[in-house]
DNA sequence: TTTTAACATGATTAGTTTAGTCAAGATAAA
DNA sequence: TTTATCTTGACTAAACTAATCATGTTAAAA
């Protein structure tokens, strides 16, 4: 699994329509790009990496713009990674076929990986980013 | 963590080793390369690296080569994994400072796979391979 | 119906990393 | 002194990353 800055790009991006996603409303790339800080072009790749993936859908001309295309409790962070990074443990050709001691250790990596960010969700990402920036819900 | 080629020769180079060090004997580079069809030049290169790290050690000459520093026991694949690729968990420079909500995640994927990596010894993957390749300790 | 503010898509590119190779040298045993 | 080994630094081709560029298509609004 490679944490790129492509990856984080599409994280972020998702954290932005997963918070938009509560008002039905789409946001324009521009919009994300500027408050994610990504480069414009560079983000509507991802977009569109992510839409081919179902995970965004996205409509032109005027009032166009970007939405997650299912609810945000939907959408774990294992699958965001996988759409763009691929599988999370990556051998070389090379090394797939024949099986080698190390290919159970792997395996074994794999799977504590996996339980992990098949576990969250963009909506707990969201949680934990109104938390973080000082949202509260209650007063104390 | 990335599983390159270049890991996968690593490993297989030290288990090379491994298996070798209750004799004491040295081996030479291209009988290492020969068994694990490493290119030898490329291997050279990563004794070297395995060999700064203090994990291997050498010796000139006639009746030179390499061998373990250090028992089997005493080395992790973790330690090895580390030396060859670096930080299990790589984030690109740009999003090192700002935490995000990603940050923590990245970290515990970080933690479970060094709990899985750094619990493994090069004389474990010995016996696994012996294991494997058929070798038994006793009759049934 | 024309304009315009969006998204769509394929080609291109600079920089970095990976996976090696090449060449000339240093050492130690026979 | 020969020879089998390791040592070291420079070099290179191919692949990947992180973009940019150019040219479209779409749909709402004027």
């Amino acid at each position: 699994m490679k944490l790129t800055a492509k990856t984080h790009y599409a994280c972020l991006a998702l954290l932005e329509l997963a918070i938009q996603y509560p008002t039905g409303k789409a946001i324009h790339v521009e919009e994300i790009s500027a408050r994610q800080n990504i480069p414009l072009k560079y983000l509507v790749q991802i977009l569109n990496q992510l839409k081919k993936a179902g995970l965004v859908e996205s409509s032109r001309g005027q009032k166009g713009g970007y939405k997650l295309a299912k609810s945000p409790h939907n959408i774990t962070l294992g699958k965001t990674l996988r759409i763009l990074s691929g599988p999370i443990i990556e051998t070389p050709e090379k090394f797939r076929k024949n099986k080698t001691v190390f290919s159970s250790v792997w395996k074994e990596i794999e799977e504590a990986i996996s339980s992990i960010i098949d576990n969250i969700t963009m909506a707990d990402l969201v949680e934990k980013k109104k938390a973080q920036d000082g949202y509260y819900s209650f007063q104390i």
